[in-house]
DNA sequence: CAGAACTGTCATAAAATTGTCACTAAAAAT
DNA sequence: ATTTTTAGTGACAATTTTATGACAGTTCTG
């Protein structure tokens, strides 16, 4: 197990049921707060790896802080697993479409509950350091979250950041639309494929300057998908 | 959509709640088996993108099966979303320690069904990993979408790039017009034979650099069809 | 709460790809 | 040497696939 803190939300039987069961957490805790908002803060505080999140919360709403979650470009790719009550499949669902990476119903067996993080943290590709990432006179500089052409700054959105950022430490690679969703947008997001297109135009928008035209770097793939290649100019 | 095939193993209610909610499958097939091994013998001959199995089967062991698919190199990466009765947690963990993707629990509904399909099938569609194919002097590397002599990347359509791709993997053969139809353009498509004269131009156009003429790989063989060999220079 | 910034979808325009033809060139058969 | 087949080509019109601009609903920011 390679969490290195779990952080519960609002359930406090759930971690002793963990520590019982003896999962080798490095740290945990069990946090709780009035409202969503506060909630996030925490969590953004913490860093915690993974994120058990109670969804009958007893003031604010499970559903409000997973949404403020994946928002939140620095608490976008935390795992968070739901408790929902056993019935309950609506939340189950609509927790889904936000973006839950998966959930539990309650109550639960402590089998379930580590054979479900261990199945969701393996599918997760492990955080690395972020180091600014430099490719043909183009810098993307992950903790200022902000992009240089030569030393110009470009402006874009947070979904164009995102997906320059994937596309820049996945060079020389044809991804679909489909694959583009996943890596950025995330799983379990119903989005068209489409909307890809509007948001690679975007970006290839932001990466035009009046010396040098980035938005060359991102090729399409007829039939296929869209490629970064630096093949493509902007030397 | 992208399943080619869905297979459902022992449930018929699941299929008909598929078709029901229009999930656009390309196909789709209901089996049933007395036993694990004649349920893994039939998924491997028809080569489904996802196994829908059900775990409360009436003869054979939802489990056992599922073993058999995870052992069995030709089904190792199959995804496999295991349909699971409400409250057979047991089943459950213990499915996705041996290796099911994904479960669901019956009765489940049709948004949570598409929902999970849907993320386990975009997420794993970077599983297969394809190694580029050299040849004479031509690289054709499948992640990348792309073709290059030397280093020069060269321009072509979809269906020149199958094409290429099918003859660099199946050298020294000749291929009557019909075989190629299937290889290339998929079975079961109705197309004038003569279409594919007309793709092995493009294609041999697409081949041709100011400094070589790889076209000359593509050799034709009168009265039968095309060939692909090295021995047609391109050194 | 108002204004600014983002997002996801559409409708439409713009491009690229495709399957067929008609016609020419090349080979094989008479 | 001619006729008969079979393959190579260039041109097209239909279809598909992408690129774009506009929008309306939301979410941030003050």
């Amino acid at each position: 197990m390679t969490a290195s803190t779990i952080l519960i939300v609002d359930d406090e039987a759930a971690i002793r049921e963990m520590i019982r069961v003896g999962l080798e957490l490095a740290g945990y805790e069990c946090l709780e707060a009035s409202n969503a908002q506060d909630a996030h803060g925490l969590i953004v505080d913490r860093r915690p790896d993974l994120v058990l999140l109670d969804w009958m919360m007893p003031v604010t709403s499970g559903l409000e802080l997973l949404r403020r979650l994946r928002r939140d470009e620095l608490t976008r790719d935390l795992l968070v697993i739901m408790l929902t009550a056993k019935d309950d499949e609506d939340n189950r669902v609509q927790g889904l479409d936000v973006g839950a990476d998966d959930y539990i119903t309650k109550p639960f067996s402590s089998r379930e509950l580590m054979a479900r993080i261990k199945a969701i943290m393996r599918r997760s590709t492990s955080r690395e350091e972020e180091e600014s990432i430099e490719v043909a006179g183009l810098k993307l500089d992950p903790s200022s979250h902000r992009v240089f052409v030569d030393a110009t700054p470009l402006e874009m959105g947070p979904t164009e950041f995102k997906l320059l950022k994937f596309f820049m430490t996945h060079q020389e690679r044809a991804y679909s639309r489909g694959q583009l969703l996943d890596q950025v947008w995330g799983t379990n997001v119903y989005v068209e494929e489409r909307t890809v297109d509007v948001h690679i135009r975007r970006l290839r928008k932001a990466l035009q300057t009046e010396l040098r035209d980035c938005g060359l770097l991102i090729q399409t793939v007829r039939g296929t998908g869209y490629r970064f290649s630096t093949t493509g100019v902007c030397a």
